[in-house]
DNA sequence: AATGAATGAGTTTTCATTCAT
DNA sequence: TATGAATGAAAACTCATTCAT
């Protein structure tokens, strides 16, 4: 199995450098050939095409990404902490790795349908995930009753997706994780029930 | 004033049109002259290259699409009048002009950063509105006082946004607009004080 | 109409030179590019891709070269006539050209099968004008009348072919018009009727 | 001696196998390889290189072909005899081994101005076979007195290799055999003396 | 102002060959 | 002997931009 080789790694690791660092289109195969300290055919041992080494870093990162987040929501009880869970997983783990959030806010956007397609179909199980803390919240009545649920997840998403869009088209220079209590509680005021 | 030669509005609408048809990496400068009626090298009488068409695209729709709006808003008295407006404003001209939803949330954010740069900026004016909105809701006092402006706008615009973007990415299938209401309470419902 | 414009012939016969002296896997696009005076991208303003340009110069020159050859043959009276001067046209207008006589006998056959077939399209009305020939031949009388026409004209055109072949594998090093007196007859010899 | 060793001939039956499924350019040492199983690096313990190959395939297969002919020849009495069966080796031979028949006549002819002249050398002796032939007819009163012979061989050769190749691209759907006495009849008549 | 023919820089991908195991 | 992962050179083609008319 491919992934199980060292190179698969290295490759990957270095696409997410390398395009952070010189911009989707600044990123030609041999640049990152030689980021990875491989041959530049050696890139297409492992990869079927350049395409398919945007959507593996996507696939990879994104999965360890909703892994951790599905983990630790699981240690919360109510759909409220849950939720405020998830964002702070999501705005936590951009935040430490800014090459990483360059990549999936800026760079794997500029990608053409075909591929954005597939990029969301790697983001379709954290939708899921989001879908399932708000049913959740409804049934156990800490959220409204009324919700539309993918109304609600569309603005869960769209808002923290925003937030971190925001944070590193300004460079990443101001702290995003202090504001996470703020933006729970926005998103919170909308759709928890009012005592 | 090139603005005034007819040539330079059947430039910007064929450009739509093209980008819209075949993808941002699909409208070749050719394309879009042929689509224009008129020869390649005209197009550089009018634009000073291919990404000054697209800015310009951004600049002269945005441009519409923000004039009207403040035009909607002017006539509301309260901030969370205006603000539905705002928000119905919204999704009803992107609804309307399938065509210029898909550039706007799909085709030229494949840009490069340096015209997404330039298309932040054209959207900034659109932001302002949405600050001073808050801005006034808090003073008048439908709005909770607590609010910091950056956030509550990202939350906003972020909201919106994710929706037309998943509205377009399903090929504009389902109805946006019955939805306005909806959206709107959601997001009222984060930032209103309770009474 | 592009076969009109000048570059088109420049381009041309820039590939059957740099062809002949480069062999056909030496002949970069880009080499035939500077031979002609124009540019790479030129090249496909007047070719759809490399193995166009080949068929063309094919296309061109075998047009030319069956052309005359019927051009002499309509002179004639007789078929043994007709024969002796078609056999005579072939083998003198590939050795007064060696470039082409290169191209055609050696480079051009080192293509695919694709190429091979469309070759075989432009050869077909010259294999007609030996079927006609042949056939005109068993009626006048001059020939035998039991011959198989496809199979006489695969011995002719073999026979030739071979010869020219040969001989440009010598590196035209002999005298290859001097034999058409002997190869004519040793072609005519097996398919005249005998008295 | 390498060709002792049962790899050797495994990967020869593979090129000829593969070469004639794939064609020349769709032949990769991998695909050889694997047709063989054997490793891609074994390839260069028994060949040179990719060229070594081809060159090998044709000496092999070409050798047999050759040493059953002369087998053959050297059980006829008079030239005319020798030549009649020469012919008939050649076709039938081709004949009953259809992926052969595309290697020779079509595959290996869109090699390289290199490969072409070893196989050429491959060829001679096949070639001073049919010399031999024309000389003794000569002598013996069969054959015409005042043939050239090398034109006489490039006449025979030329003939019955086009009859091949035309087979073959045709995909070998008619019968060729049944052609071999015509065949034989039509060459014979250009060089025997009339009676 | 308008044209459109010409330019040429720039990049992905293939595949014969090597060599450490 | 045998393996097969790794190498890296090499080439067709596109398309934004120019400029002579």
């Amino acid at each position: 199995m491919k992934s199980n080789r060292p190179k698969y790694h290295q490759i990957i690791d270095a696409a997410v450098r390398v395009i952070a660092e010189n911009g989707y289109h600044g990123s030609q195969v041999s640049k990152i050939a030689k980021a990875a300290g491989v041959a530049d055919g050696t890139i297409y041992l492992y990869f079927k095409n350049k395409e398919d080494i945007l959507v593996t870093v996507f696939q990879e990162k994104m999965g360890q990404f909703i892994e951790r987040t599905i983990d630790e929501i699981n240690n919360r009880k109510t759909a409220i902490d849950k939720l405020a869970t998830l964002i702070e997983m999501h705005i936590k783990q951009l935040s430490s790795n800014h090459h990483l959030a360059i990549v999936t806010q800026l760079e794997l956007r500029q990608s053409n349908y075909d591929l954005r397609i597939q990029i969301n179909q790697v983001l379709k199980p954290y939708l899921t995930v989001i879908d399932n803390i708000i049913k959740e919240g409804m049934e156990e009545g800490g959220f409204r009753e009324d919700l539309k649920v993918p109304l609600v997840r569309q603005m869960i998403f769209g808002t923290v997706d925003e937030m971190v869009t925001n944070w590193v088209m300004k460079e990443c220079k101001y702290d995003l994780i202090g504001e996470i209590p703020l933006i729970s509680e926005l998103i919170l005021n909308g759709i928890c029930q009012k005592e």
